[in-house]
DNA sequence: AATCGTCGGATTGTCGAACAATCTTCAGCA
DNA sequence: TGCTGAAGATTGTTCGACAATCCGACGATT
């Protein structure tokens, strides 16, 4: 028998309700079930999913610290509405974000780099199948977010996924994606194929174009 | 007579209870009055500052989503202990953003620059002051979050608040810093001499210098 | 007609009490 | 010593209530 400190990896923490809530919000945002604007009322949302009012409160403080909705004093919480000047701003972190990783490619550790490669195979092989918009999209922010895990650091990883957030939302009304899977996918593959090759400044330029050219896509879609 | 649009730059939006609450936390964990590790107990922290469980509960909800301190289920929420893991992770973050500031500088806006300048005086001038810990260590931290600014992403300003939070929570307890005030401005100032000099490269040097000699103090004042 | 005051409904912010589930402590016991 | 189990403490969640604030409508005034 193995000795009791061998466990001590493990870990689980019970999910609570008030997880299981903000979860759920989070899908019907990134499903595009909830406009940005839609006002997110406590008592609609309370007996709606059947729990107290105190609850969904909690849940929507958390959907708020993550930037997906915002709370005015006395008016109560509603759905982010990504406009513009959000995606210029947003752009722009995390353009300083991934360019960061990136060129830290041959210093970082092997399984982050590992982590890069394996998110780009699970891009390509979901590009072949009948893949849903925002799964698409999941996959599509784990590349972009492991080459921020690139710089080793848990907290700008962090930050990049509260950005991941707020581009999903602006995403999610969004398939156009859907046409130019495989052309996705090669730019991605072109990418990383750059830092294999220890090119890592033509691979930060051109990661830098393709951050621009999802800045412009996306606020062409904002219609 | 003005037009009636001209008032649409006002805005106000009142301080609501959880606010204050977790104001007076944030506070009181600057200025090293409760320890690392403290449980933060709701019922306790209700009747001392006389208002009901729930309130408390959502202010601390806040605390936790800034990192400054934890929620384990069914466990409670206490103070964030900073260990070393964490100044390594956070001093890494903090330089990949400090450092995409400065470098911006050129490109930077006019406002922004003048934000560093702004930073770097007031910070000088309070060190011919007797100044509080607390105080000493925000006019600090505001030069470096200066430098995020220069990034033009308020985003990226608003991770590097965060990041500051946990820095002042380590600085917490420590006033090191006293003794060689005029010291540490002398540096930032050379820091900024560089920039207007346009040597950005050896303004990035120094600062990625200044980032890693405070990783060290800071660990060494872990004890 | 345009502006202003007021009223009522809707919603949030906060409070207080309650209860089950879980954690912690500690005495008792093998 | 090491395990068991019961008691107390703490959290997670629910319910109900109330004041404060916001919003829209409805008149009243100029």
């Amino acid at each position: 028998m193995l000795d009791v400190s061998s466990f001590s990896h493990l870990s689980l923490d019970p999910e609570t309700t008030v997880d299981k809530i903000a979860a759920e919000l989070r899908r019907a945002l990134f499903d595009g079930e909830l406009e940005p604007g839609t006002p997110l009322r406590e008592v609609a949302l309370a007996d709606s999913l059947g729990v107290a009012r105190s609850t969904v409160r909690e849940a929507l403080g958390s959907l708020v610290a993550d930037g997906l909705a915002v709370r005015v004093a006395n008016k109560g919480v509603a759905v982010s509405t990504p406009d513009p000047g959000v995606i210029h701003d947003v752009t722009r972190a995390r353009t300083v974000l991934e360019v960061a990783g990136v060129r830290r490619w041959a210093e970082a550790a092997e399984t982050d780099r590992q982590a890069v490669r394996d998110a780009l195979a699970a891009y390509a092989e979901l590009a072949s199948t009948d893949f849903t918009t925002a799964a698409w999209n999941q996959a599509h922010l784990a590349i972009h977010r492991a080459f921020v895990g690139l710089t080793g650091s848990e907290r700008l990883v962090a930050a990049a996924d509260a950005l991941a957030g707020e581009i999903r939302l602006a995403l999610a009304k969004v398939d156009r994606t859907r046409r130019n899977a495989t052309e996705q996918v090669a730019s991605h593959a072109l990418l990383v194929d750059l830092l294999e090759a220890g090119r890592t400044d033509d691979a930060a330029d051109e990661l830098v174009r393709h951050l621009a050219d999802g800045e412009t896509s996306m606020a062409a879609a904002l219609t």
